[in-house]
RNA sequence: GGUCCCGUGGUGUAGCGGCCUAACAUGCGGCCCUGUCAAGGCCGAGAUCGCGGGUUCGAAUCCCGUCGGGACCGCCA
């Protein structure tokens, strides 16, 4: 071994040791005589003292040690001398006084600076040199508090009897859904394998081959453009219960992130427990969006009624249309000036918004660009139903449904982040449910699975397989926190004559139901259990636990927004003879 | 595919039509210094301002294009 102690770990109870310790320089402090080393590793920081006094080859190796230099040092572990402490430091009780210093290895300048977490340089030198990147106690941290995350849920469901089973990376292209990543087959010439979106299938087979309850850290692949919470990869603690409901997949869940977040970040506060319930329709009306931030109020109001006779063009026009009228209200801006205005319409234009009325409350009454067509009986009602104060902004879109909901759910979250309205260190979980089992697709005149074809249709709505299709809902659920969808899940299809029936109205064809999910549909007529589970993101819920503003913190070598690998510089090129073992050519 | 924003020594910023022969901090090289902990002091090297074109007597600065990056929309069963 190279050392005896972690640099983290030494205190004033290790006085009067000798230790040897191994790591890198974090920062250098040459006195002349004496210089200090602050010598850095995975578990801490310690400074060491090099005196005159040692021996040749050590002040030789010291004089030249540069930052982030590999060392070895052997010393004894002294308490400082009075006044010499320093309290910002864990170790600041102590010092180690050198015997001997061992080069281990040397490092070229450095692209930026490990410590000091100021003055970060552009994200892709962080990506190209990550492996340093990493070396920072931000990222370190980030990374062990990640492993203490998935620590934790293996040892509570190992606790509650599931078994963590590996499915396979190679499997089968699904054809609905994201986009697959494929991977040509060497032996069997135009064919090919696709990573998984997510274990679903698999884990529902694991379902009907008796194994009632199991969990996968499961990666999973979706080639679909990227985001701050979203990459190619990411992991999902993947999930599957037999002879379950909904509520006993959902009092699991919300148990298992309960004591979790208690455990790990117990500075993090829950904002109800248990948690809130919503319907997908309620949420959408009151929040905008099926993934609300619950931290904060500002609900959409609906003022329809309000304004139905209105002789402002714009609103009648709305409600001609079938379209509604809906407003949120943003405390103290009623004295935002034009220019403000302005942005706040162009962005309610970027949201899908034709444009925006404003109404401000003031001791003069209502200004603002809506003010001249509200009447005053208009004005009283709209004040009483929002109870928007005199200094508050009353923003109001007239649209369709979806539309206004969409525009005023975005301007919510705009003057969340301008207003700070939503504590960091609240976590708002919550449950959407009821969702709706089918979705029109226009463009292509066909009925897509809202959530994916294995989910339950609500028992009750099945007549409607034949009638109204957009009505039937379904046994989906979403857990969502802080305005980010943190897990999803069903209750599963688990009859082949159900199946069959969403394939159908799927607008899937016999001979393609066969080919596609055929085994699937076999599997269910040889004793499927009923059965259910959840997907919940660790990539996300880690963000989150550690105040970070995108995944990519979170994990150790994430792709950039444009889905490169800026370190190994990935994807690229491959040898003409690869490409010739996998039957493949390249068109210009 | 779309909208918006950004691109100046190794790194982070300032400069936003002539004071720029580009400033500051940090890092880097050298010298001094025995108690600092973002050590300090002195000296020095290092950028033709992403790239190409245009406007102008004059461009890091204005315009167009392009490349790279970020945020968001589409997309993400």
């Amino acid at each position: 071994m190279y050392k005896t102690h972690t640099c983290g770990e030494l205190r004033a109870t290790h006085a009067n040791q000798q230790v040897t310790l191994a790591g890198w320089v974090h920062r250098r402090r040459d006195h002349g005589g004496v210089i200090f080393l602050d010598l850095r590793d995975r578990y801490g920081i310690v400074q060491v003292t090099v005196n005159p006094d040692l021996s040749k080859e050590s002040l030789d190796a010291v004089s030249n040690v540069r930052m982030e230099w590999v060392l070895q040092i052997t010393g004894m572990v002294q308490k400082r001398p009075a006044g010499m402490q320093n309290p910002k430091m864990q170790t600041g009780e102590v010092e180690v006084i050198a015997q001997s210093v061992k080069v281990l290895n040397r490092a070229k300048t450095l692209p930026f600076l490990v410590s000091g977490e100021n003055d970060l340089p552009d994200e892709n030198t962080r990506l190209k040199y990550r492996y340093l990147d990493l070396r920072r106690e931000r990222m370190t941290h980030n990374m062990i508090l990640r492993h203490q995350v998935v620590k934790f849920m293996r040892d509570f469901l190992d606790q509650y009897n599931f078994v963590e089973i590996e499915t396979p990376i190679l499997f089968k292209a699904t054809p609905e859904g994201a986009r697959d990543y494929l991977v040509p087959s060497r032996l069997y010439p135009g064919q090919f394998y696709a990573l998984p979106q997510s274990p679903q299938q698999l884990k529902q087979l694991l379902m009907v081959a008796g194994m009632d309850r199991y969990f996968q850290i499961a990666r999973c692949f979706r080639d679909e453009d990227l985001r701050g919470d979203r990459q190619p990869e990411f992991t999902q603690l993947d999930l599957e219960m037999s002879f379950v409901q909904r509520d006993d997949v959902l009092a699991l869940v919300e148990q298992l992130y309960t004591e979790l977040i208690s455990a790990i970040t117990p500075h993090k506060r829950l904002l109800s427990s248990p948690w809130p319930r919503f319907s997908y329709r309620e949420v959408l009306e009151r929040y905008g969006t099926d993934k609300p931030d619950l931290r904060f109020g500002m609900e959409l109001i609906d003022v329809s009624d309000i304004f139905a006779k209105s002789d402002f063009r714009v609103f009648q026009s709305a409600i001609e249309a079938g379209g509604v009228i809906k407003c949120i209200v943003a405390p103290g801006c009623a004295e935002y000036s034009r220019k403000e205005v302005d942005a706040l319409t162009e962005s309610a234009r970027a949201l899908g918004a034709k444009g925006l009325a404003t109404l401000a409350v003031t001791s003069e009454g209502l200004k603002g660009t809506a003010a001249k067509f509200v009447t005053p009986e208009e004005a009283e009602a709209v004040k009483s139903k929002t109870g928007a104060q005199e200094g508050d902004l009353i923003l109001v879109a007239a649209d369709q449904r979806a539309v206004v909901n969409k525009v005023l759910g975005g301007l919510r979250l705009i003057f969340r982040d301008r207003l700070d309205l939503a504590d960091p260190n609240m976590l708002a979980f919550g449950w959407v449910v009821d969702f709706p089992m089918f979705a029109w697709n226009e463009e292509e005149g066909k009925w897509d699975a809202e959530h994916h074809p294995f989910t339950m249709p609500q028992l009750d709505d099945l007549p409607k397989f034949e009638t109204n299709p957009g009505e039937i809902l379904s046994d989906a659920y979403d857990m969502v926190c802080n305005g980010y969808e943190m897990a999803s899940g069903s209750i599963r299809i688990h009859r082949s004559d159900i199946q069959l029936k969403v394939f159908e109205l799927l607008g899937l064809r016999g001979d393609e139901i066969e080919q596609k999910f055929g085994h699937m549909l076999e599997a269910f007529d040889y004793g499927a259990p009923p059965h259910g589970g959840m997907a919940p993101g660790i990539d996300r819920l880690v963000m989150l636990l550690a105040d970070e503003p995108n995944i990519r913190e979170v994990i150790a070598f994430p792709k950039n927004q444009t889905g490169r690998d800026v370190m190994a510089d990935a994807p690229s090129e491959v040898e003409p003879k690869q490409l010739k073992e996998l039957h493949i050519q390249i068109r210009e």
